[in-house]
DNA sequence: TTATTACCCATGATATTCCATAGATATCCA
DNA sequence: TGGATATCTATGGAATATCATGGGTAATAA
């Protein structure tokens, strides 16, 4: 499985080009199909990213809501109805489409967000933000990893 | 399973790379990825380090939370987010990134803390604050390690 | 056409690799 | 035991490779 790591903060150019960090594309190299996919978070104003084999992963775990259940429809509507697939080019670059960048609030950068088995797309000052909110949660709330694998 | 022991107190050089100590490299000599991963500590002014293989755990651990839900969004960001894999130059030697170094209060030199499965990266003069405040801690409050696993 | 996308190459900045040196520690042998 | 030699470690600097980025042009679609 892919895992995405550190925060790299990248320049959109004009044509709405934007390099994926060199280590995320390691990550990436491992997939059948070279390219992410992409859709709006549902919690934050930010994008989040797979590796399109994830996305099947995703399709698994979403069988396990009662079908045609309002729970999967807004799910599956959320998730792979807005979903977009980004094939990379020869450079390690994606276009994010216009109604994206809005989405995100992205101007002429880019703050990739390594999550483990996805990542998010932040504009920078955003990020900042939505870090030390993380930073305190992790903190106050008494966050922790959990030992073994049996949370729901 | 790597065991770090012991303080070793290396230079920061004007690229920002430091030696990581001999002891500390044998113990990563078993590992797949020769590197480390550094984070910032949720609870010191100082960085944390692991083997890569401990961060792929961690990694299998945080994908049991629910997809999407704010803890394992939060325990991501803090975690992964500021994560920064770095690899050992042929001379056993890392680069530390300027914002970490900025994080840390690091300055010319590196305090490198052995604490078993992980290791911590202080300043010289604040780690003896720090040594110092622990060593009272385990007097007054009695601090034992525990004999099983069980603990949460 | 006109706009959008795919592909190619150039370049500066940054990171990685390689080599040199000096001090400390360990090893060896008479 | 003494002393010479080798090895390991930390450190500095230089050469090389990689990455992010900008721009150009051809292919594609509307």
């Amino acid at each position: 499985m892919a895992l995405f790591l550190s925060t790299h903060v990248n320049k959109i150019d004009k044509k709405g080009r934007v390099s994926v960090p060199a280590s995320f594309r390691a990550e990436l190299s491992e997939e059948s199909y070279k390219g992410v996919v992409l859709f709006r978070s549902n919690t934050h104003q930010c994008l989040e990213g797979f590796a399109w084999s994830y996305m099947q992963e995703i399709g698994k775990r979403l069988d396990n809501f009662a079908l045609f259940s309002s729970e999967q429809d807004d799910l599956a509507t959320s998730i792979f109805g807005t979903a977009v697939q980004l094939p990379m080019d020869g450079d390690g670059r994606i276009i994010l489409p216009a109604d994206l960048i809005g989405f995100g609030g992205l101007e002429d950068k880019a703050s990739f967000v390594g999550m483990g088995a996805k990542f998010q797309i932040w504009s920078p000052e955003n990020f900042e933000t939505r870090r030390e909110i993380a930073r305190q949660a992790v903190q106050t709330k008494g966050l922790t990893i959990p030992k073994d694998r049996s949370v729901s």
